[in-house]
DNA sequence: AATAAATGAGTTACCGATAACTCCAAATTA
DNA sequence: TAATTTGGAGTTATCGGTAACTCATTTATT
């Protein structure tokens, strides 16, 4: 490997000289300047970025943790993040905890070893508190995205599951739907408990049943609920005409589940749900949604985060946390039928 | 920030002993141990891994960096990887190139940086002949996922693309199509031409004409050539009845394309394509394709890219390069309309 | 012309860990 | 009993950079 140390002797200079040659800091000669610059190229020089980051005590990277790498609503926000931190000098990282806490557990201690300058992150549930009191023990700057875990304040992106929740039900509602079940996210996640209150309130004001059994809930883990869904469904009596799914992932499994029973959507049974579903949904834009901007939870969560970094170290900081609330958008498309 | 020698301080022993403790190496009495532990423990001590990673000259952690982290190709790859990475002990980060030859510049100069053991990617095409380079001047071992760069030996792992092509044809023509049309990634991508080679061998096999227009080369970069395929297709005289696709999202948009021009896929214009689609893709299982193992992409790229590390490391390692390729099934659905 | 300021570079210490070597005392062996 | 071995640590140098200080020349100022 080669070193300033290297270059120095090889441009009969000091390692100091080079080191400033690099960084274009302090006084340097043209001269001085363009022989180091020449003997760097020559010898194919790379800094080490470790060496540097362990004097200099920060790394220039950030660290993006998602649930789900395979829900198009994290890589679309991960797209998000990725151009909003090399729009501002950082390099992004990212990695999957799956919805697990013990692999979300395994990335804290994988960032808290690695210093890295901050972290964005998709919190697994409520029990990731003590993962995110790690992080403010040792002074990572971390912001939520989606989900808030009680317990801690922190900057926060969130998509407005009220509202968006609402906005399904009254579309199914006003398509005549009166039975409505719900196939949410484990009220361990703050976003599923928010939309299983919209839930309950939007049926409360329509003067509709809302019995416990209508609602299913399950761990927003990928590719795992499709036999439990079925199972539900089967003890249901009556059916209900509409499903309204916490997330997209999840209506991709109930419509399954739905169609295994010889069923169709939305002739037998309505579904719609939370996010939408990416240039794949596009083939045939099926499903209604309530779309939110994944694009915007990144670009915005990561304006936030290095917004807080430049804060810590200007020393200044103290300000409240920011919560910033993203609307949802109603997309209607083919997967409620009309009752009328 | 909590060091090895806050602990030795506080145990009254040397920063080796607390070095040792925390590697299990050397000799340590049982008192010592517990001592040591016990003081980690309450000062929540975490190792600088910057620090450790800069003397032991290795890091543990692997790059993975794919094209576009859109394509649930490239998540479901990314997952292969991540298990593989995870159960052999490392730590994987990820990178997104977005099929550009400059961020692809980007990503490489950052993991020449930050002293990465090893790589694995997807290269943006024959352009990225010097990243390569760089990565084998500095000794940085890596692997090749989904396409080859002429000019540079390396293990990597393909896809058969002239088998998977063959039966995209053989499936098209067995259903009466003379008039195939090709969507095709970049010539500047290996698995772009070979396809399109086994395209016109299929063609020429069954005695079917092949005139150059109905090639179209775009790259595989994704959300940016709906507009074109669209005026390609303008000015086809007559329309083929059916169109391949380099990959899912040249599917995607050519269907698209298609639909915009008010007609219908497949009753008006037949389409299949490379790589599967993913869970979303479940919903509505409509697009005929070749489905490429995407997972073993990632798992077996890993298991090879380790393997080399190793190698690396016991000074053996000059074997010849080990070539995977991966079969694709054809997955026949609805997009493929039947002319007999 | 004498003094002050600016320029261009070198020295030294340190970031937080580990390797390699040293050292002492207790246990083992001849 | 003297000579070895071994268990349990400590010392020192080093990985590859940068901050802070120092110092010798030039150049500018009064």
């Amino acid at each position: 490997m080669v070193t300033i140390y290297d270059i120095a002797k090889k441009a009969n200079v000091s390692a100091m000289t080079v080191s400033r040659v690099i960084n274009n800091k302090g006084r340097i000669s043209e001269k001085t300047r363009n022989k180091v610059k020449r003997i760097m190229e020559e010898l194919n020089y790379v800094p080490n970025e470790m060496a540097r980051s362990l004097v200099l005590r920060e790394t220039q990277v950030l660290f993006l943790l998602v649930t789900d790498i395979t829900n198009p609503f994290f890589t679309t926000l991960a797209r998000g993040a990725e151009d909003a931190a090399n729009k501002l000098g950082y390099r992004l990282l990212f990695g999957n905890s799956d919805e697990s806490l013990e692999k979300e557990r395994e990335y804290v201690d994988t960032i808290l070893k690695s210093r890295v300058d901050g972290v964005l992150l998709a919190p697994a549930g409520d029990g990731s508190l003590p993962h995110l009191e790690s992080l403010r023990a040792h002074g990572v700057p971390f912001v939520l995205l989606d989900r808030e875990v009680p317990g801690i304040g922190s900057d926060v992106v969130l998509g407005d599951s009220r509202e968006g929740t609402r906005m399904l039900m009254e579309h199914m509602i006003a398509l005549g739907h009166k039975e409505i079940a719900l196939v949410n996210g484990s009220p361990e996640v703050s976003s599923a408990r928010l939309r299983a209150t919209a839930y309950k309130e939007a049926l409360k004001l329509n003067d509709l049943a809302a019995p416990p059994e209508r609602i299913l809930e399950l761990s927003y883990a990928p590719r795992s609920s499709l036999a439990r869904i079925g199972e539900w469904l089967d003890g249901l009596h009556p059916l209900p005409t509409a499903i309204l799914c916490g997330n997209n992932m999840m209506a991709i499994q109930t419509i399954q589940a739905i169609r295994k029973k010889g069923l169709r959507v939305p002739e037998d049974i309505s579904v719609c749900c939370f996010d939408d579903l990416g240039p794949v949904g596009e083939i045939d834009p099926f499903l209604t949604v309530a779309a939110q901007q994944a694009y915007q939870f990144g670009y915005k969560g990561m304006q936030l985060l290095i917004g807080r970094i430049a804060d810590k170290e200007n020393d200044g900081g103290d300000d409240a946390w920011t919560r910033v609330l993203l609307p949802a958008e109603l997309v209607v498309r083919r997967s409620v039928a009309d009752l009328r």
